[in-house]
DNA sequence: CTGGGGAAGGGGCCC
DNA sequence: CGGGCCCCTTCCCCA
């Protein structure tokens, strides 16, 4: 998989994820090289397709991470939809140096707990994609608080080895500059007490609930201080694959899988971030295509194309050009248009007319077992 | 070159 | 908190 580490286009529509292994996987290289000659029947397809592709919980690794800690650490080019007016939720950061020591820190940590010589995932022979009922739970070094009040010691070999039932101490962030001190000498910033010299107690400085071990506090600081409400810095979390950093754990989560992609397909092999868009692919190869057209009767298999293909019924299309007044059907054409040289100047970029959108016919509520869906 | 279709990506929202 | 769905967006390909 290529990833393209050069800096992105200066245009704001061209190749904007040309670095982004995560967007828009070549399809075709990875379909297999002679494909079945006769497709398993669809009767056949229908009760695996939508329940029996292998969710590969159980892999939790990508199988190709092109997006590799250490190249995003040097180039800075981060997996972004910044441009999405809908990329609210994830905050960019700057690449910073604790960063990279916290990579390098759970690197050591997960050499530490995993002896063998090569990591399994990279060991793993091809996936038969048999299906792999187990179920999968993060490890809490892809979940880690991203910017921690209180860092543990800096010694890893102190904390005990992790497990599900006790993740959170043990992977946890390099310690920050200032948290470079001993266990009995912690911030006044934090507000933490623990002057007792043998028996520390970590007390949470928004509750007032202390612990007798940085684990407990931490763990109560992460996930049950109500206190805490409203605590950027204590409630942000990052992803260790690509120091995207997000306010919730569920979203961190949700954007993990998008590196580990544990749906795979039992018919090609590609894997997807979530099981709706294995189904989405799945109909690739089954040529089911449940969204048609009222007006043309064109039937096709996701949503949104349906959506833009309604676009070109309608004269008046959701983006305009301010300039010239030309509407278009999708974004890109209309930045198509613009980068060609609309010739009016002070023209804004695009004008979104929502009410362009045949809404009526968009927003049926459609049963998912319901074979044909008409607009 | 333009417009459209196909496929896929991700965040937000709701249950 | 997780799954499912919605919506928007992007990229590639082709007529």
């Amino acid at each position: 998989m290529l990833v393209e580490d050069s800096q992105m286009s200066s245009s704001p529509m061209t190749k904007k994820y040309a670095h982004c292994p995560l967007k828009k996987r070549p399809v075709r290289e990875e379909r297999p090289a002679t494909p079945p000659t006769t497709p398993p029947h669809p009767a056949h397809l229908a009760t695996r397709l939508y329940y029996d592709y292998n969710c590969d919980m159980e892999n939790d690794e990508p199988e190709n991470l092109s997006t590799k800690p250490e190249d995003l650490s040097k180039t800075g080019n981060y997996p972004s939809k910044a441009s999405s007016p809908m990329s609210t939720a994830s905050v960019k950061v700057e690449p910073r140096e604790w960063q990279q020591q916290h990579l390098d820190y759970l690197s050591a940590c997960r050499s530490r707990l995993e002896p063998t010589p090569a990591p399994p995932e990279l060991a793993r022979p091809t996936p038969q994609y048999a299906y792999l009922p187990t179920l999968y739970t993060y490890p809490f070094e892809e979940l880690y608080p991203a910017t921690p009040t209180i860092s543990p010691p800096a010694h890893p070999q102190l904390y005990p080895r992790y497990s599900p039932a006790s993740p959170p101490s043990s992977c946890s962030p390099p310690p920050c500059p200032e948290d470079l001190r001993s266990p009995g000498s912690v911030s006044s910033d934090s507000g933490v007490s623990v002057s007792a010299p043998r028996r520390p107690r970590y007390q949470c400085p928004d509750c007032a609930k202390s612990y007798s071990t940085y684990s407990g506090l931490s763990k109560h600081q992460q996930y049950h201080c109500a206190a805490a409400e409203g605590s950027l810095a204590r409630k942000s979390f990052s992803c260790k694959f690509c120091a995207k950093v997000y306010t919730s754990l569920g979203a961190l989560k949700m954007h993990i899988r998008t590196h580990t992609l544990p749906c795979k397909c039992h018919l090609c092999g590609k894997a997807f971030s979530r099981p709706w868009l294995l189904q989405g692919h799945i109909r690739t190869h089954t040529g089911e295509k449940p969204f048609s057209c009222h007006h043309c009767r064109r039937a096709f298999a996701d949503r949104s194309n349906l959506r833009a293909h309604l676009q070109t019924h309608s004269d008046v299309k959701k983006y305009s050009c301010t300039g010239c007044g030309k509407t278009f059907s999708r974004m890109s054409l209309l930045s198509k248009h613009l980068e060609g040289g609309c010739g009016v100047a002070g023209a804004s970029p695009y004008e979104y007319r929502p009410e362009a959108l045949p809404q009526s016919h968009v927003h049926q509520a459609l049963p998912p077992t319901a074979p044909v869906h008409a607009y």
